[in-house]
DNA sequence: TGTACATCAGTGAACGCGCGTTCACTGATGTAC
DNA sequence: TGTACATCAGTGAACGCGCGTTCACTGATGTAC
């Protein structure tokens, strides 16, 4: 062993880092081997002692992507009950502050409509990601709800729907319009509107 | 004039086509110049007499794929009353179908995701076509609700994210179950259940 | 304890390929005389 | 009416560039003796 031990897991770690950015950022097309390696400090030939292939490095900065969104939410609502929980992962999700930050948001919204051309292996960490997520806001939905995987799922649709078209629009008022919006009458749709009461 | 008139006007629109359903198909930086042409049955060369750049087809592109995407949901709702149209614009955008032709469906839900990468005139084209679908949408909802505009958008993200995520979904069934739940849920949004009254 | 050797993460040149763009040329047709 | 010329949509070879991947090499460190 040449190098201190884990200097090895360290490097790897700081090239996913960079690609989770990367194919959030430029999509899993626009990431650059090269830009990923110089991103991490690295001449491009040493990838392949990290990763079989781009594909490879692609899914596990998916994957990557989805344990980073996961982590941050996860501290957000950290000690909050179930309801309140919701709301605050409604009001971090369906924001400005996240419309702004392609390259550390939520993989669904960044990624999603190029997913579809994307090979096997891809399409799955990404499916994978998705179902958890999806499945962790049913969690937070009332007891009471007869169908909370449908409405969580409905709730995602909605929330990754209104970050991805916020995005897409040029004017930012306009864009915060929407995202206040949306943000509301999925609140509302839960019964957490400011409106009404918890 | 060489042709008969109007010869170059129709190759160019062959052009477009095959361009409207390639971006849809393979995204703004995945659609290759070269395949487009042979789709329109030419040779790559004459690409540079129809259009300045690919940025310009792009945006051609973008463009027309709004337009067939209006021409078929017009004809769908045609001589429905508001609320009818409204209910068949929504069954037949959170559908397998739509799901499963991308190349010809909706733009917003093809290329939501990868449009803060694209040049300012790509994505000014994707704009103009979202605003102008939400205010279509706006006029096909209820006088009576206070904010058509913003429960528009509402819908209109919660309609192309349940698409999106449900083309991501690798289980079939799971993505249908998906479509079916947030269709069912956007009508109850909007007074338009099976379970309720028209 | 000191020296020769093995290991292997990382380097950087090179290769092949796809793609956007350019450009000299073609050839069918309309126009001028 | 017939012939020479102009036009221009479309052809196909060529170029440059970026990028994924390969590979011979480096050099710091641990190990064997």
């Amino acid at each position: 062993v040449r190098y201190s031990d884990g200097h090895k897991q360290e490097t790897r770690a700081k090239v996913l880092k960079a690609a989770a950015h990367a194919v959030r950022a430029k999509g899993p097309d626009g990431v650059a081997v090269g830009e990923v390696m110089a991103e991490a400090g690295l001449t491009h030939g040493g990838f392949y002692a990290h990763f079989a292939n781009k594909e490879a490095l692609i899914v596990a900065a998916i994957e990557e992507a989805f344990d980073e969104s996961r982590r941050r939410f996860a501290a957000l609502t950290e000690g909050l009950g179930p309801q309140a929980a919701m709301a605050a992962f409604v009001d971090a999700y369906v924001s400005t502050a996240h419309r702004q930050s392609r390259a550390r948001g939520c993989p669904v919204t960044a990624l999603a409509s190029e997913l579809p051309r994307q090979p096997e292996a891809v399409r799955a960490a990404f499916d994978a990601g998705l179902r958890s997520m999806i499945a962790r806001i049913a969690r937070w939905l009332p007891e009471t709800e007869v169908d909370r995987e449908g409405l969580a799922a409905s709730l995602m649709a909605e929330m990754a729907g209104a970050v991805t078209l916020s995005r897409a629009m040029a004017d930012d008022d306009l864009a915060d319009q929407l995202l206040a919006g949306c943000r509301e009458r999925i609140k509302a749709r839960m019964g957490l509107s400011k409106e009404q009461p918890q």
